[in-house]
DNA sequence: ATCGATAGTCTCTAGACAGCATGTC
DNA sequence: CTAGAGACTATCGAT
């Protein structure tokens, strides 16, 4: 089936053309045959990179060319930054909307396509977005994800959610393979494609003993180079011109095999070279600094304690193929699309409750399927290495030959529930028990569950009632209301059982103490604590003593509770020293965390902290300007006394700090001081920008942006954007 | 005394969504 | 239902 001759713009098959793209691969064929240029609604649960992305996009510019508008939804914000490069410059007007990048409502509704995670959806459903209920097409990538235990029933929510809303929306529904696509396909109405097809030859295998076992074909020997078995495979591929990802347990393992495979590729490249200084300029951390060594000769690491600098030059390094192995834990699995000829799934086991419990299935398909990039390598090779005889075997069963997990709807969970029940009714979607039980039967788990005995209404009951007692829905007979503050939980977007230990915490706070509110917070469920190591607990101890009086709850008992305490008293003791400008190579010691981390918990808790000032000012009003305070000083890594300065436009936590210690604490005493004392600080074109805004009438950070001082990071989505605009 | 290899013991454990209103070095 | 790699330490032996 040729693209030419399918009903698209002109604009995309030239597109298509330039690319090289002109016939389609057969699974995609297969998804036009089910009629998805009809309108039909379509599950395509096939491998990664068998081409699920162009089947959709075919479909989105079919729906623009009749004047409609498409909802791409992705569950990571990396993903929603990929797709929006992929999708734009085609003809169609794109836009993203994710937590940490977005747009007014209205320039998103003006948009053909909007990229958007799953949560974000979620939260303007919640907000009230007109053009959602605009969109005549609903792309969800990745929809296996209704299976995942934490986010699996935001994603069926959205769905449900917009199915109601827009009953004559067609879905494409694009999935991993799956063990019960069937169900998926029947709850959305849709017709189901799956294939096995890939575009590069997939090899699955076992490595033992200095050999690749395949079921269909004969060993491979792997030279033995070294004594470490790891370590061989990767040199193989590298010997042979190709790349290797290579999947580990944990941190700590990903950093140990890039020192090893470090050691032995022993590489020498000008563009290994830049990359590693480009690390090494970046960061000042131990983290940083290893991570440049290993690159240097041609290997690196990679997991979320990483700074997003370092990720993406570990990424584009690989990308561009003078990086050669790439350790990682499971960040890689499910995220960017980075291919490589060989993939060795080294350790199958991972730390959970209880032990280590074997990955499921579909995560080592997932995982698999990254090996072999389409167009360069002329396979790809999956090799999990076994340790025994026997585990060839066991490993043969469990993964290479095992089918992958069915499905299970997450929305029965009462954690779950608590939080999209209040959305429910907070937005009068459902505005009685009846409806709201009603509009479950709408959802995945019911089409599951249909004939059989379920507990859902008994939980929904539990929870509506727990919402009731908790005051954030009121209940006159059978009709549901949510109060001012339901409403305003719903639309913070924060589980309801956060929000009620923030307000519980703060209603029995003697006084505002800036620790107290940093130790609630991270006692929340929204907030995932720091892990406690055995030298913790001393020096955790010892702070709790001397600082009991900031802290707004006591010691508990029990073990397990007294545990979960010094968790969060660790996880509030970094922000604190954030806030208290402690260098960021410091807290990463003091920690042991990386960039990355606490760039999350930053994200995470001023996140929070906004919630808790909207909820003092409902609840403790004396608490909402402290909080509010602490809030900037979080979010920019400042302490009190810089306050005044970081209003200004192009000033941060650095050059705050920078004025404070030349003795200008306050915008006035910028303006007194003039243009001279100022130069020597800020250099000569921020000292002028500065002073503009303290001379002019108060201006600050309520001006608007300035595009040129935009990061080179966000310039792409920045331009594509206003050149979008008209 | 110093260094080094080896064996035995101890320690620690993956990831990343969201508000709101504007801008770090 | 469920551990295992890497870091650290002690020990012993060679130089």
């Amino acid at each position: 089936m040729k693209v030419a001759d399918l009903p698209l713009p002109q604009t995309l098959k030239t597109r298509y053309a330039e690319r090289g793209i002109e016939n389609l691969y057969p699974p995609q064929e297969a998804c036009v045959a089910a009629g998805i240029f009809e309108k039909k609604n379509l599950l395509c649960a096939i491998p990664t990179a068998s081409g699920k992305t162009i089947v959709a996009e075919m479909v989105m510019h079919r729906h623009i060319a009749d004047g409609g508008k498409c909802l791409y939804i992705v569950p990571l914000r990396a993903l929603a930054s990929e797709k929006f490069e992929d999708f734009s410059g085609k003809g169609a007007k794109v836009g993203v909307a994710t937590g940490d990048l977005d747009r007014p409502d209205a320039y998103l509704g003006r948009n053909d396509i909007v990229v958007a995670t799953s949560e974000k959806v979620d939260s303007l459903l919640r907000n009230g977005a007109p053009w959602l209920s605009k969109i005549t097409l609903l792309v969800v990538d990745e929809c296996h994800l209704i299976g995942s235990p934490d986010r699996g029933a935001t994603l069926e929510m959205v769905i449900a959610k917009l199915l109601m809303k827009n009953p004559g929306m067609q879905v494409i529904a694009l999935s991993a393979t799956v063990g019960n696509p069937g169900a998926i396909a029947g709850w959305l109405n849709a017709a189901l494609v799956t294939s096995e097809w890939r575009p590069v030859d997939l090899r699955e295998g076992v490595y033992f003993e200095g050999a690749i076992h395949f079921a269909e074909r004969e060993d491979r020997t792997v030279a033995g180079k070294s004594r470490y078995d790891d370590l061989n495979l990767v040199l193989d591929t590298v010997a042979e011109g190709g790349q290797c990802l290579v999947f580990v347990s944990s941190r700590r393992n990903a950093e140990a095999f890039a020192k090893r495979a470090a050691g032995g590729l022993k590489l020498s490249e000008p563009a290994l070279d830049t990359a590693s200084a480009a690390i090494e300029h970046e960061a000042q951390t131990d983290l940083g600094r290893t991570l440049a060594l290993c690159v240097r000769n041609g290997a690196a690491f990679h997991h979320a304690g990483l700074s997003s600098a370092e990720r993406h030059i570990v990424e584009e390094g690989f990308r561009n193929g003078s990086i050669r192995v790439i350790s990682s834990t499971p960040t890689l699995a499910a995220g960017l699309n980075l291919p490589a000829r060989r993939v060795v799934i080294r350790d199958y086991l991972r730390f959970g409750d209880g032990g280590m419990a074997p990955i499921p299935v579909g995560e080592y398909k997932q995982m698999a399927g990254r090996a072999g990039r389409p167009h360069l390598d002329p396979y790809g090779e999956a090799v999990l290495i076994a340790k025994t005889a026997d585990a060839v075997n066991d490993l043969f069963e469990n993964y290479i030959d095992a089918p992958p997990e069915e499905i299970a709807s997450q929305c029965n969970a009462e954690n779950a529930l608590r939080s999209h029940v209040l959305s429910l009714i907070a937005t009068a979607f459902c505005r009685s028990r009846p409806d709201v039980l009603a509009f479950m039967d709408r959802t995945f788990y019911a089409y599951e569950h249909q004939g059989r005995r379920s507990t859902i209404h008994e939980t929904i009951e539990r929870v509506i009632d727990w919402l009731c007692d908790k005051e954030m829905v009121t209940a006159l007979g059978d009709r549901l209301e949510a109060t001012e503050y339901g409403t305003l939980v719903s639309r913070l977007y924060i589980d309801p059982r956060s929000a009620e230990t923030i307000v519980d915490a703060l209603a029995k706070a003697p006084d505002f103490a800036d620790l107290g509110l940093l130790e609630t917070l991270a006692r929340t469920p929204d907030m995932l604590t720091l892990y406690l190591r055995k030298d913790d607990y001393e020096v955790i101890y010892r702070f709790i003593d001397e600082h009991i009086d900031e802290l707004w709850t006591g010691l508990p008992y029990g073990d397990d509770e007294m545990q979960a305490f010094f968790c969060s008293v660790k996880t509030a003791m970094l922000l604190l020293n954030w806030s208290e400008e402690v260098t960021e190579a410091m807290i990463c010691e003091r920690f042991n965390v990386g960039p990355g981390d606490i760039h999350n918990k930053v994200e995470t808790a001023v996140w929070l902290i906004h919630a808790a000032s909207r909820l003092a000012s409902l609840f403790k009003r004396p608490f909402a300007q402290p909080i509010a305070d602490l809030e900037i000083r979080v979010k920019h890594g400042i302490k009190k006394e810089l306050l005044p300065l970081i209003k200004l436009r192009g000033i941060g936590r650095v050059r705050a700090r920078r004025l404070f210690n030349a003795g200008l604490t306050t915008p006035e005493e910028l303006r007194a001081a003039g243009i001279g004392a100022l130069v020597p600080v800020l250099g000569e074109k921020t000292a002028a920008s500065v002073l503009a805004q303290v001379e002019g009438k108060g201006g600050g950070k309520t001006a608007p942006p300035e595009k040129d001082e935009a990061p080179r990071s966000r310039q792409a989505f920045l331009s594509a954007f206003c050149g979008d605009e008209e």
